[in-house]
DNA sequence: TATTAGTATGAGCCTTTACTCATATCGGCA
DNA sequence: TGCCGATATGAGTAAAGGCTCATACTAATA
């Protein structure tokens, strides 16, 4: 239960939801995520951090970039069930075909 | 994109999860779930303020008794699903099919 | 090898959070 | 009204968390 806690946990910030999101189903650099978010290449590479340390996502090294990508893409509806769990979502905005449950 | 944070901030929390998963369903009263937890009385009642300010269960007063019961009870499947991303349950219990999520 | 762009790290600061203790409130009943 | 069980609240404390600054590391290229 507390290991589910702190991986919870580290889902509980603004910024590091919004990193989540920017990664989305993609592949990012740290430098696209930076512009992306407009939050500081420290601050970025801080939540990063935080991120990888609870599995949360993995890095891949090219070249000078490092790109990260979600270890499990289904993260990203499950934050949206959440959303509408805590009442900040229309019903309307599920299109279920545009799902990524759909092709798992 | 904060208010969903501090939604799923509160969530991060060992001790709540112990409370939502021991509410689940049912509509218990703080008596009921301190001797479930094994939490003093004041910290169920502290953590139970937070879950009311969040939004996350709402009270009803029975006599002396104040009856918890989650908003949305679809949260511990919620739940379930964070558990499952975090890889701290067994594997059978992934398939996507069964899942109450996939067919909302 | 020196430089530069991309990214990570450690230290320090300030705010927030989880917890406990003591006390207060509320409803029922003698 | 006074007491008792059930629950909430406020103050205080220690720890954790988010952020920034300065600096270090890494890979490519001149």
């Amino acid at each position: 239960m507390k290991k589910l806690a702190q991986f919870i946990k580290v889902l509980g910030d603004g910024n590091r939801l919004a990193i989540i999101q920017t990664i989305g189903v993609h592949s990012l650099s740290v430098t696209e995520i930076i512009s992306a978010t407009g939050l500081s290449q420290t601050l970025v590479s801080f939540h990063l951090r935080a991120l990888r340390k609870n599995k949360i996502v993995v890095t891949r090294r090219e070249g000078p970039f490092i790109y990260y990508k979600l270890i499990d893409p289904y993260l990203i509806e499950i934050i949206g069930e959440l959303s509408r769990v805590a009442g900040l979502e229309s019903a309307e905005t599920r299109d279920p075909n545009t799902l990524a449950i759909a092709n798992r």
